[in-house]
DNA sequence: CTTGACCTTCCCATGATGGGAAGCTCTATC
DNA sequence: GATAGAGCTTCCCATCATGGGAAGGTCAAG
């Protein structure tokens, strides 16, 4: 198998095969005489097994101690669930901040009429932030423009 | 005010103050004699705008459109609701994914015993995939190294 | 033998942020 | 006035995971 057949049959773009190899991450595939990397069931198996563990969102770093507890025959379960746990509350810590945004803006988008008229609740409040008074927006222009 | 005054009066560091100006969000600032940046109140009030902006997780685009209407004393009010309400839903979005990963970890982590024996129905789901048979762990080593 | 699909390496870009070096400037103290 | 140290300038590099693309070699089908 060579790279792009392991990429359809992993999930895994062949661009991320070879990065993962760099960052080893995964083993230097072996080589065609041609230079052409091939890849085993076992190879695709890890491959399955990171894209999985991608999509459950752990890093590359939690991604390679995962790897290299499910390698492990004698392992304890303790350590993975360890992992397991501590990216689960992360990933909660993550939840509460994205709430805390959504929430705020929900509250000010239910005060903001939307309409045509001009006052607009919600830069108001974006200008006064969690405390300070209110601020006039400035008259000078920012000069953005999209590059 | 010097670029530091400004920082810490906004709550932006100077790095992305400098950085801000460099892709245009905020216009160029005014200099003195010896080369060194110099804020005035206007600049201030701008600069809070976009931190208070980021801290609810508008990316630098949206917060040049937010900028944009802020100054525009005209604006239509339904154009800030509408970018504030896509914002939300793209929140929602992630948060549907974070919860999505998280829901099954939980799952996973509470079939774990979690102690030293080695067998873990994480590393067993995580070898499956979504629909795929179960995958033995290759027996090769992934040379992974801590860089 | 040609064509097109695929492979290789190498470089660059993303978004928002920080680190740090080399060199200039300002301010307070001696 | 000299000197020290804090603060400013620009420039380059790094992050994390991913993709784009160029230049050039290889393979398989026709």
């Amino acid at each position: 198998m060579n790279i792009g057949e392991a990429a359809s049959a992993s999930g895994v773009s062949a661009k991320m095969i070879r990065y993962y190899e760099q960052i080893d991450l995964i083993p230097p595939a072996g080589r065609t005489e041609a230079g052409y990397r091939i890849y085993d069931e076992d190879a695709i198996a890890t491959l399955r097994f990171i894209r999985r563990a991608r999509d459950l969102g752990f890093s590359v770093e939690e991604m390679a101690a995962l790897l290299a507890l499910w390698r492990d025959k004698n392992r304890a379960s303790a350590e993975v669930k360890r992992i397991a746990e501590d990216h689960v509350a992360d990933i909660e810590r993550r939840i509460r901040e994205l709430q805390g945004m959504a929430n705020t803006l929900r509250h000010l988008a239910s005060h903001c009429h939307g309409d045509h008229r001009p006052d607009c609740p919600i830069l108001e409040d974006i200008s006064e932030g969690e405390a300070a008074p209110a601020l006039q927006p400035p008259s000078q222009r920012t000069g953005f423009r999209r590059r």
